[in-house]
DNA sequence: TTGAAAGCGCTAACAT
DNA sequence: ATGTTAGCGCTTTCAA
């Protein structure tokens, strides 16, 4: 007796196509999985027999027996942000080459929603993760992925206490840089934009400052911020640095206090796109003569930055590339690859438009190091 | 004996915890599935043993013996247009809320890819599928999915010969109303930047309109802009009339040929957000007075709408809730529902802001139904 | 209240 | 070249 006759109702299975060409299921598997020895007019009837009976194969099944998904998992940050919109598509580029599909969730920038999401990854046995992680200081889900030897990929951020690849932007660097091209402009107030800073801004930069490899974006950047005016021995002043959410009403809203001030900022810097475009729209309200009077350095090259007016200098990072980019380092350590976590900053560019302009008669622009500064 | 002593390798399953709290499988199962009488001291040394083991369930091998994965696929045009991004996050919300996951794939709005995609979807056992369908004609892989009985909802986009729910604007009205506002405001010679027109507009345009409920966005719309000149005894103009790919560059160059006519419009509608980026960007190099020579209507009312100059009037999608509304259908179809398909038609928004102005010295706005005219 | 046992659909030895 | 068989980890009767 061969095959189990299996009773014809749901979707077709391969017991259904066997019997249907009349062989037993591990010749039908291999006619369909294409591997191992099967002569010719057998793999044929096989073929005819499963297109027949509408057969599509369940790799649910198949994943209980192999073990392996080829699934791997995203877990993004905010799926509305276009930076990590592009990031995805950089992922789901890559993984696709490779034969793995991309499951995606969303933490909506809110920690325990990300908790969740790796916990329901987990448990659908993907066979690796890419964490854009919301917080620096708990890490312990990730920790247990990382024990339990399924390979993770931060993206964006880094994790304290977390031991796997990452692949970010060197967020200092790129801030520094930023603020160094505006001190060059001529800038000696400049304002920032930052989030993440609970409790007063300078302390917080300050403690970040010893470790700033491991932080917030927003925090790193901040730490960027303060390097460069120090180096350039400017003063720095607490009221310039402002943190808001992750709204652009909030963006708006300190960006108008920072407008506000009795000696106020001739240029600022925000560090995301969201806070960009608060700061955009707050400085279109003020009145002020934009960029005259003000300069804004935003981040993030969106398709809106060439259609406002002034058109908008940013810090361009490389989204599609970050994602890319994990996305390669998760699929070698899928292969098995074995050495210690990878820690990669991609480059930022600098790219000068019309929002900032030069301050106090200085004419000319200024160019610096740390990836490229592009007109365009 | 009892219980399979399963060598203890890899992660931890059932039989681990159920050999460690000294239970059976099936009573193991009972006090972590919550499910079936468990003596209350059993449970709580069961979990004690999950916890100590750091069990984590394999939903891969519950969905084996459930037949059901708790997971719904969406299959998205473009993740990286906000449109269909928001759409996605009202899916998630939805899904989430009712327990189940959400898997997303991205068919680049290319036919092949979304075959594949619904193909590997349907391989992963989804339990039903949105479909944001990139092409109106071919359907078939879609409907397998139907006959199959694997509940599908259609977003945004509907396919001939494809009996299921579907969740749409009315883009003939929308559009519609969105070209009346224009006569309203005096224009005569009204623009149309559309897509998906393939061979001369005025014919595809022509055929559309006898199954008007049954067509591509672009095509249904290029309906309305039709009937809403006629009605008002306007001229149609074939020359008007531009089909545009989905690349904010080919939308660029289709409004410049637009702008360079002879008699050239004095108002263009734009009818989707990635040609309204290209729309507003020609007109800006067009050298001419924007909007006193020339008003925009774009589609979708994204952020930098408001930061812009003038500020840009569009027809705005409900996009979250087409999003929702499609979850919800789908769970109701998952929870058995069996009602003939249904067709959903959400309103959508005139917002009326700086881009559009009258011509020919009218000074008035117009307001028209069709959903709300807001000011904003 | 708990346990034994039978699969879900598939793959992968191992036979033949 | 093809068939038999033993599971993958879990749920779910059916007994006890």
């Amino acid at each position: 007796m061969r095959a189990r006759p299996a009773p014809r109702k749901g979707r077709p299975t391969l017991a259904n196509v066997a019997e249907e060409a009349g062989v037993s299921r591990a010749t039908a598997a291999r006619a369909l999985g294409d591997y191992g020895y099967v002569q010719e007019e057998t793999r044929a009837s096989v073929l005819a027999a499963a297109e027949r009976l509408g057969y599509s194969p369940n790799s649910i099944a198949r994943s209980m027996v192999t073990g392996r998904t080829n699934t791997i998992g995203f877990v993004s940050a905010d799926m509305e942000n276009p930076f990590f919109a592009r990031t995805m598509a950089g992922i789901t580029d890559v993984a696709r080459a490779a034969g793995y599909e991309v499951v995606i969730a969303n933490s909506q920038e809110k920690p325990d929603l990300e908790r969740r999401a790796v916990r329901t990854l987990h448990e659908r046995q993907v066979d690796g993760m890419i964490v854009a992680p919301t917080q620096y200081a708990d890490g312990s889900h990730l920790r247990r992925l990382v024990e339990r030897s399924i390979p993770v990929v931060l993206l964006d951020r880094s994790v304290r206490g977390v031991a796997a690849d990452a692949v970010l932007i060197d967020n200092v660097k790129a801030a520094r840089t930023a603020v160094e091209y505006l001190i060059g402009l001529g800038h000696e107030r400049i304002g920032l934009l930052t989030n993440d800073l609970e409790g007063p801004p300078l302390e917080r930069l300050a403690e970040t400052a010893l470790d700033p490899t491991h932080a917030s974006t927003g925090a790193s950047r901040g730490v960027g911020y303060l390097a460069a005016l120090r180096e350039a021995g400017l003063k720095v002043s607490p009221q310039l640095i402002r943190s808001a959410s992750y709204t652009r009403e909030s963006a708006t809203a300190a960006t108008k206090q920072l407008l506000r001030l009795r000696s106020r900022p001739t240029a600022v810097l925000a560090v995301d796109n969201v806070l960009t475009l608060g700061a955009f729209e707050a400085i279109q309200a003020s009145g002020l003569d934009f960029p005259r009077e003000i300069s804004l350095l935003g981040f993030d090259d969106l398709e809106w930055t060439t259609i406002v007016r002034p058109t908008l200098s940013v810090v361009a990072q490389p989204a599609y590339d970050i994602g890319a980019t994990a996305a390669r380092r998760l699929l070698a350590r899928l292969q098995g690859e074995d050495s210690p976590a990878q820690v990669l900053f991609l480059d930022t560019t600098l790219v000068e438009r019309e929002s900032t302009v030069s301050h106090g008669g200085r004419l000319d622009g200024f160019r610096r190091r740390s990836g490229t500064v592009a007109s365009r």
